[in-house]
DNA sequence: GTCAAAAATGATAGCGCTGTCATAAAGGTC
DNA sequence: GACCTTTATGACAGCGCTATCATTTTTGAC
């Protein structure tokens, strides 16, 4: 309640205002002996600058955007505390804006969200990140922005992300080197880069093993485990069926098992299944789920830490960045050898 | 890039910023000729008030807090939709500050949002909605705060929630009526206010039906799909075990079928399973869970509803909120009529 | 029409900071 | 010590709005 202002550490310290102002921004030219008198003010009043005036007098917001639209729960979970435990490390906030990207009033209301918060920064989701129109507007309005997982247009801006095309390649090469030959696919949203590299990289471990899909064998989902659900249905009603299928993301997977569940088809037994994204379900049901694990935080928080770096003016890199995280494949019950071999 | 004020404004309708401030905020007391001018003038100019002016000058921030510490990611994603909804429509917006209640740096770290976001208002979700020192914090401070499915205290502060003990005796009474006598029950994380509400539901509709649980057909769970998991399995194992299973979230009933997959005991034939959410994993499991659909998205919206409109002066109810909003049973394939019945 | 009351509008002072520029203190050189 | 350079500190304007209060215009009663 009771509100304190940079002035009240200014008369305790026995310092201008302008000298506080210098330390609470870790601005040079400050002596050692009076940067701790006012930390001690500061301390001793619990001094909290209002980020309000900080923005209005200065020219950060202290504010970052997190732009999505729609996706999986568990992935925005973990993309909002990746990007939140690196605003707390500098004094900002995160804000969230779930926007529609087919809402035909998408570019005012971006527009209005960045310049009504003067955001320093935004992050974007997949399938935001490769809105052509949220783009457009951000570099519009000088809005600096990051991609996680985007499609394509590598030059454009700064990105995050992993090599999707390599993890679904290793994990192709790992269901074949369990004696798969007959291995399902289900593609992911179309809308989505990863699915292109997803599919790239499993038709690429195929090449290399001298193996070809057949093409009934590769379905198109939608990311939704219904449409898991529904791929599993068509493959698994054929007389000869995949011994393996990966799915391109972990809630088709799961819409994979549940399928098999339902034909009293036994996993790994009789069927392999592999997902992507590693989220908690796939250690939710039985038996667990092989899967990639994506460094979602870890993208996130690189997001977070390029944005704040550039409202600072820290002199980072100039011009494109992208930065590549490391994934993770990992083999749980869900694999095995084919049955009979 | 270009910044129109709200000088350019009052400059272009031929008024002053006063008035054009009067016509933004809808004060009384001005000639509909002149609140026309003023907007078409904004309209011209794509007009977008600046966020931290506003708060600054004014006593509002437009800035809503939504706290939370490790819900499931489902349970959070409908919160925060909820909750931006409402803020969008009254040009607020949602900053999401992730809390470890179980830091001794709590007090501190809640003082430290509050204070420099200046937030006009706080949305609690559990467990942080019965946390002694974050309610204690934000009263101190006299920031409006609301909580989502506490525990108790009923008149401490607004509140909204459901009926859980309602629902849970209702889901019950379900499985009853289908034939059940044996059902078992997992209890949630014991921090949890909805916890003991439907453990009670639970006990209350058993009792109403002159049956008695037995001891060790009750068991702790934490809400998390390892320990129903591991409930079930202690369960199953023995030799009479109940027909049916009631987890107090959706969460546990899936680790419950995760068991049961893993004995090969057939879903509902040989055990009916229900939860409690309404996940989206509910229906990604075959066969389909059985549960409880909680209204999340409303509550978080009318949480938010209580907070713009106490920060914006409207004299709603003042005193102690209660506001319960309705459940539903959906009740799906994963129970069923016990076998040899 | 006159006059008071009510309604509409405007002038101006901050809100709590940061940025700019001026000034003071400290350090170096001979 | 005199002088210049570097480093440290301070005075003050102003960011874009809202709040207060003064002023003007309109309205209504007679």
């Amino acid at each position: 309640m009771a509100t304190v202002t940079i002035t009240d550490v200014a008369a305790r310290a026995g310092l201008s205002i302008k000298t506080v102002s210098r330390v609470l921004n870790r601005e040079p030219n400050v002596r050692e002996k009076t940067r701790e008198k006012v930390l001690e003010a500061a301390r001793a009043l619990d001094y909290q600058p209002n980020l309000s005036a900080r923005s209005l007098a200065g020219s950060r917001s202290f504010l970052i955007g997190l732009f999505f639209d729609n996706p999986s729960p568990a992935y925005i979970n973990d993309v909002q505390l990746g990007a939140v435990s690196r605003c707390r490390d500098s004094g900002y906030h995160l804000t969230i804006e779930p926007v529609d990207t087919t809402s035909p009033d998408l570019e005012r209301t971006v527009r209005g969200i960045i310049s009504t918060l003067r955001l320093d920064g935004v992050i974007l989701t997949p399938p935001v990140c490769d809105d052509e129109r949220v783009l457009r507007t951000l570099e519009a309005h000088g809005t600096p922005f990051v991609r996680i997982a985007p499609d394509g247009q590598p030059d454009r801006a700064p990105r995050v992300g992993m090599d999707d095309a390599r993890a679904a390649f290793e994990m192709t090469l790992n269901l074949i080197d369990l004696g798969h030959r007959r291995i399902g696919f289900i593609k992911g949203h179309p809308d989505h880069g990863a699915t292109h590299l997803r599919l790239e990289g499993f038709l690429g471990a195929m090449a290399q093993r001298g193996l070809a899909p057949r093409p009934e064998d590769v379905l198109q989902g939608w990311f939704s485990s219904q449409s898991g659900f529904e791929c599993a249905e068509i493959m698994l009603d054929r007389a000869e069926r995949p011994t393996a299928i990966f799915a391109s993301n972990d809630d088709m997977a799961l819409g994979v098992m549940a399928s098999a569940n339902r034909r009293r088809i036994s996993v790994p037994d009789d069927l392999s299944i592999a997902g992507f994204d590693n989220t908690p379900a796939a250690v939710t049901v039985w038996p667990h789920l092989s899967t990639v694990a994506q460094p979602i935080f870890q993208m996130a928080a690189a997001a977070c830490d390029l944005l704040i770096a550039r409202a600072a003016n820290t002199p980072g890199q100039e011009g494109p960045i992208a930065r590549l995280m490391d994934f993770e494949i990992i083999m749980r019950q869900s694999t095995a050898a084919p049955a009979g071999r």
